[in-house]
DNA sequence: CGGACAAGCTGA
DNA sequence: CAGCTTGTCCGG
């Protein structure tokens, strides 16, 4: 007898078994590798997806299997659920759920609609890098790559993806924004728009897949498994014998490694037009040693009359940073540069490396410490009568955007605002310092955002940096408007700590971390949550992570590549 | 996940 | 020992 059989992954949470089921002669014309159907399991009836056909498994009895229940809509490409096994071996995951649910049609699809394209030639597209300015505008460039074969094209933010695939239309294009047209991007259009989970959307005869602001945190799924939408997007551009186009005005140091020499450059004078004024306040140059955070140069651009001013500062979650009294240098860790905090022993700790050192001033040989820790109330009051005009703070779970023409807040104030003059990050080296290994890059895509919001310095934008540390090299990159110097010394570092892309790392927290840890048998360290699980690769690190048992009833929570860290 | 079933606890 | 909670196992 030869029937097919198909495997089939459950859609229940908690569930990481896969099981087969026969074909019903009547489902054959439609069941495919992808398809969403319904099956009985256990006395109920559950949806799930078609992730295999072939013939029956010679270990299991035939009689024993039962028949699919129904076909119930078309489903992921067998490509994306191929790019999916992947995926869950990247990201450490025990189970394929989480990511068929990323490539799922939003609602049911009984049949697709016809093709609609317009472009019919396949003209060569090169992969790589292009960095571009904060205010270069992608959609030349997006329409050359849409002409030249379909193309797939994620943005972090839903909203721009809508702008971009209405611009994209407007050119004559035929465009499916994700998800709501998710059919019609089955069916075959010229580019395909979305979000991060776009990068899972089915796109016939996929020539190129393009990442805008590849540098963009959102681009990484917060919840665990951690995917990130520039890997899966050039794992699937492999795979498809597809471009890959990384687009950012300050690309990641993994984008720059993937890329090697592949990387294009803004011309010298894009980059003039492409950057607002930027001015790096040297806040240890200020007198008295009780300085503000509000410098004079700030004091010159609050007290400029129609000058809209948005002031940076974080005080949520932000490392307590130590000065020298005596020669006000800020105190710093030996062997990785970020800033120390005092534990309660008094030693100085670095929060990123771990590294300890005695409270003895590297500059000076000075004992005497202060902290450096300004309070927003007071932070506000100080604005507003240096700038003689009202000020409004903004927190993150602000409602209206109060009526001013100055702010202050924490970094979820620059995207809030519009219109704005002057960005001034009051505190930049709580960025630049903070204990993340990408706390530079960090740093460095705040200062894009920030002239995305104030334009060019031709029609008076302007970022005011204030920092103790104006040598750092992102303080550096950024006044030369040149972040790829930076991935350069960054990719030096992370190679010398062992650090991703080179080294593959994941955090496990939770209660039984360390034991769990210890059993993958992958080299860690612990930490304050758990641990720090490293490996040479990120497939060994994943699989690794995926296939040991994990210890019953603890709530493990396993991030690779730790979105925190 | 959610149902089935077994082992353990309680109260009169 | 009925009636209930708690835990473990398993599904095609």
């Amino acid at each position: 007898m030869n029937r097919t059989v198909a495997r089939v992954v459950p859609n229940v949470t908690g569930l990481d078994k896969q099981f087969d089921y026969l074909v019903p002669d009547s489902m054959r014309d439609r069941v495919a590798v992808g398809s969403l159907v319904r099956v009985p399991l256990h006395g109920r009836r559950v949806g799930g997806w078609v992730v295999a056909l072939g013939a029956p498994d010679p270990a299991l009895p035939i009689e024993k299997l039962v028949p699919l229940a129904k076909w119930s809509s078309v489903g992921p490409p067998a490509e994306v659920v191929d790019l999916a096994r992947w995926a869950a071996v990247r990201w450490g995951a025990p189970r394929l759920r989480p990511f068929l649910v990323a490539a799922d049609p939003p609602t049911m699809v009984a049949a697709l609609p016809p093709a609609r394209r317009t472009v019919s030639t396949v003209q060569p597209v090169p992969s790589g890098v292009r960095r571009i300015t904060p205010l270069t505008d992608p959609l030349p460039m997006l329409i050359e790559i849409a002409r030249a074969g379909p193309a797939l094209v994620v943005h972090p933010t839903p909203a721009a993806a809508r702008a971009i695939a209405n611009r994209l239309r407007k050119v004559g294009l035929r465009v499916a924004l994700m998800p709501d047209e998710w059919a019609q991007a089955a069916a075959g259009v010229d580019v395909v728009v979305g979000s991060r989970g776009a990068v899972w959307a089915p796109c016939p005869d996929l020539h190129t897949v393009v990442v805008l602001d590849e540098h963009d945190d959102s681009l990484q799924e917060e919840r665990t498994p951690t995917w990130h939408a520039r890997d899966v997007a050039i794992e699937r551009a492999a795979r498809a014998a597809a471009a890959c186009v990384l687009v950012s005005p300050c690309p990641t140091a993994t984008a720059v490694r993937w890329a090697g020499d592949r990387v294009q450059r803004p011309t010298a004078s894009e980059t003039v037009a492409g950057w607002p004024f930027i001015e790096v306040v040297d806040r240890s140059d200020e007198e008295p040693w009780k300085r503000s955070l509000v410098s004079s140069a700030l004091i010159a651009q609050l007290r400029t009359p129609g000058r809209r001013v948005v002031c940076v500062i974080n005080t949520v979650g932000r490392a307590r940073l130590l000065a020298c009294r005596a020669c006000r240098s800020l105190q710093r860790c030996a062997h990785c540069d970020a800033a120390v905090s005092q534990r309660d022993d008094g030693v100085f700790e670095c929060k990123r490396c771990g590294t300890t050192r005695p409270v003895v001033c590297q500059q000076c040989g000075s004992s005497a410490m202060a902290n450096v820790k300004p309070g927003v109330t007071r932070l506000r009051e100080e604005l507003e009568a240096a700038a003689n005009r009202p000020v409004a703070s903004v927190t993150g779970d602000t409602g209206s955007l109060p009526d001013a023409d100055v702010y202050v807040g924490t970094e979820a104030v620059l995207h809030r605002v519009r219109g704005i003059d002057v960005v001034a990050f009051l505190d930049f080296d709580a960025e630049l310092l903070a204990p993340r290994y990408r706390a530079g890059e960090h740093a460095m895509a705040l200062v894009v955002r920030a002239s995305r919001l104030v334009g060019s310095r031709e029609r008076g934008g302007r970022v005011l940096l204030q920092t103790f540390v104006p040598g750092h090299d992102v303080v550096r990159a950024i006044l030369r408007a040149d972040p790829g110097e930076l991935a350069v010394g960054e990719l030096a570092r992370r190679r010398l700590l062992g650090l991703p892309p080179f080294r593959a790392l994941a955090a496990v927290e939770g209660a039984d971390a360390v034991e769990f840890a210890t059993a993958t048998g992958l080299e860690f360290a612990t930490t304050a949550k758990g641990a720090l699980v490293r490996a040479e690769t990120w497939q060994e690190l994943g699989r690794a992570l995926a296939e040991t048992p994990r210890p019953k009833g603890s709530r493990l929570r396993v991030e690779v590549d730790p979105p925190r860290q």
